[in-house]
DNA sequence: CGACTGACGCCGA
DNA sequence: CTCGGCGCCAGTC
């Protein structure tokens, strides 16, 4: 119930993601300043509220990869997600190296300020 | 209490 | 590129 703590930074900071730009789960931990603890950030999503709109569909594995199998509903939902904002996916992946998301870590500290 | 399970990640073979 | 193995940790059973 009061678990919320971690899992509240977790989505805040994914609430920082810009639309057209991706970051990738073990980065999300990091900000969040869980380091280490990629796997957090998935449960946190699975746990997420649809009443805070965070958008989980930019968040990929470490690789550009969509954590979902190929061809499952929610990859289908999430490359949509994605094509809409203008980002490109192939094979079921995302070239972080153009469209990964790189933070302004001052920016950051004034937003989250944990 | 132990075993298993993930929307993960890194390294070595 | 594919596997296997290990680290990580909150939940579940």
């Amino acid at each position: 119930m009061l678990n919320l703590t971690n899992n509240q930074k977790i989505w805040k900071t994914i609430q920082l993601i810009p639309s057209g730009k991706v970051a990738t789960y073990g980065q999300i931990a990091d900000l969040s300043g869980l380091p280490g603890r990629a796997r957090l950030v998935g449960k946190a999503l699975s746990s997420a509220p649809q009443e805070l709109n965070v958008p989980w569909y930019r968040v990929l594995r470490s690789t550009g990869q969509i954590a979902f199998p190929v061809g499952s509903e929610q990859s289908k939902k999430q490359t949509g997600y994605l094509q809409q904002e203008n980002v490109a996916v192939f094979n079921n992946r995302v070239k972080l190296k153009n469209f990964q998301w790189q933070p302004d870590l001052g920016e950051l500290l004034w937003k989250l300020e944990f």
